[in-house]
DNA sequence: ACAGGGGGTGCAAACGTTTTCCAAGACGCT
DNA sequence: AGCGTCTTGGAAAACGTTTGCACCCCCTGT
């Protein structure tokens, strides 16, 4: 194990100041010294292996090029993608993504905020929030560079990149129109979430755009996005007795769920109830039915925050701004067009 | 954006030496402080909200109580639960992880490695490993502390934490020849891997061991771990002509591929062949058959490979050591009884 | 009583950069 | 030729910690 080469070692061999050689090996600077110095400088530190000391850098300038992403749970298929993007990016900008599983839970994004603040991250992508998320707020107030990805906080100073969630849902629930359904029903995400709050609103939106049948009795509001609520949800809505011919789900494995306790109280899917979800998790082409949803482009909305954090660390600017991307429909096996010779039931 | 307090403050507010106030702070020395001084050097700094500066203390110490984690694609669902993992454990002993992707490819790989050195990380926790890897094995030549985790380099000084993969295939042919079948084929990973070419050795193995036909031509070694080359790989064992009753795939996504491919051939699964994975991905268990597969412990492997980094960090401790966790059979529709009469039809 | 010892604290020197400030020389302009 | 401006490169001061060493004081043993 070999000490590393430090600026003096380079200056000492190329016969320069280590001032100068810190000049010359910076982009920034190097327009200072005369091209060819400059460029003698740079073979020498090739040839000797140097590599800045990315600590002595920080604690001069305080500047890590280093980001903090926070998600809820890298485990959770909606998000290995979104980091993918933000890092891709990220790292053609020079940073280094550290990652953090929040859990979902407020405490534990604040203390890992708190951690990462230490390690003096130049800014955070967040994909982990609350639509009150003070933690968040508190960054941005400090003046701190902050993008929210996928989700949204209630606050318009700070920035994000999110999917056109409205159109989502609105493209779904043409879609079900044009198959013939006009009882809809929805099961929608925690009204903590942005995603959760957007799709319902969306929901109702244009429910009412497309003159269906306003029932409220026909939403049910899961608490977490997972298939064990999405069963829980689907047998609420079977207890209460009202007739649907579809589900609009807030999330692909809400779906999966839902589909499951339809078919264990012996109701087929697409046969009897159609059913949509929102994400395309990987997989959800392969299921029996395989899931009609709503595409959401995980890379490139990863890949925008990061862009957009880049910018932000670079210039100083905090000007929030407000990126929106676009949806697909994909349609698969699970809706179906609703045939007159179904039973009234 | 207020200046951050530093020692120096804490210090000055306190009455001591800044250099009394770096020792009451740090547990490992704090046993050199009178306890009376250094609860009161502890309150004041918390009081005045005293943090580290982790760029100063690294520069100093040369230590950034950073590590690096590997993979080949974040993206792969395999990998979430086995980084999360790693990070539970590393952050309980204070390490903060920086995960890279490296797609498979050597290049890259090193790329990050370097990139991950100059960055001063403590050391490194690899899962993107070839059987040879120079990348890894000069890490470790080099005195950095490396963990790889999943796979193995084909090197018994890198240390490793694996899942008995001969087990779980071993379980697999014992639950087929239970089950009555006898020609079994292997989609076998590819032979870069450590994985692939571990399964393969024990499919060999315990094929020979159980007395069961040995037929070269039942094996058809896939490039990738994907559904593509799954289904590639069951054309050609179709069109070399050979009967076989069930599948061993190296990896789910094989199998998922090669049951695709069988039904786009008119065979069912499990009626007429039964197929099997490995790792029991996320989602497998609500496939139309639901895959019979085995299934390692990600998040343990992952956290054991935290816990044997830190250790080697912690010690200095260089020696290798080679963990080898247990792995369980999970049995689900993909495979059945090769009868002619089926009693459940 | 005094030497020796040890525990507790202060001092100051690093760690490797970046960057401000200067000096000196080059060059252009009148 | 003289003056001012620009270019180039050197000196040195930080950045905030950690840590070897010196120092002081008090305690103890002989």
């Amino acid at each position: 194990m070999k000490r590393r080469v430090t600026l003096k070692d380079v200056a000492k061999a190329a016969g320069f100041h280590v001032s100068t050689v810190s000049r010359a090996l910076d982009p920034n600077n190097s327009h200072l010294i005369t091209a060819e110095v400059a460029q003698r400088i740079r073979d020498v530190a090739e040839k000797l292996g140097y590599r800045q000391n990315a600590a002595a850098a920080a604690l001069r300038t305080s500047r890590t090029r280093m980001v903090g992403v926070l998600v809820p749970d890298i485990t959770n298929p909606i998000f290995p993608p979104i980091i993918r993007g933000v890092e891709d990016s990220l790292r053609r900008h020079g940073y280094l993504s550290i990652i953090g599983n929040t859990d979902g839970d407020p405490k534990r994004e604040s203390s890992l905020v708190s951690m990462l603040q230490d390690r003096g991250v130049d800014g955070f992508i967040i994909a982990s929030v609350e639509l009150e998320d003070k933690a968040v707020v508190s960054l941005v107030e400090d003046g701190i560079a902050v993008v929210t990805v996928n989700r949204r906080v209630d606050n318009p100073a700070v920035s994000s990149v999110s999917n056109d969630e409205g159109e989502g849902i609105r493209r779904v629930l043409t879609h079900l129109v044009s198959l013939g359904h006009e009882r809809i029903a929805h099961i929608a995400g925690s009204q903590r979430f942005s995603t959760g709050a957007n799709r319902y609103r969306s929901f109702l939106e244009h429910r009412e755009a497309l003159r269906l049948p306003a029932d409220p009795e026909l939403v049910v509001f899961s608490n977490m996005y997972n298939e064990l609520e999405g069963e829980r949800c689907v047998e609420e809505l079977l207890a209460r007795g009202r007739r649907f011919t579809a589900i609009v789900c807030a999330n692909d494995r809400l779906a999966v769920g839902a589909i499951e306790a339809l078919v264990r109280r012996g109701l087929k899917c697409p046969d009897n109830v159609s059913v949509t979800g929102f994400n395309d998790m990987p997989m959800v082409d392969r299921l029996r039915p395989p899931l009609t949803t709503v595409r959401i482009g995980q890379y490139n909305v990863g890949y925008q925050a990061g862009e957009l954090l880049a910018e932000m660390i670079g210039t100083g600017q905090r000007e929030a701004s407000h990126v929106v991307l676009p949806v697909d429909l994909v349609i698969r096996g699970s809706t179906r067009a609703l045939t007159t010779a179904l039973p009234e039931n």
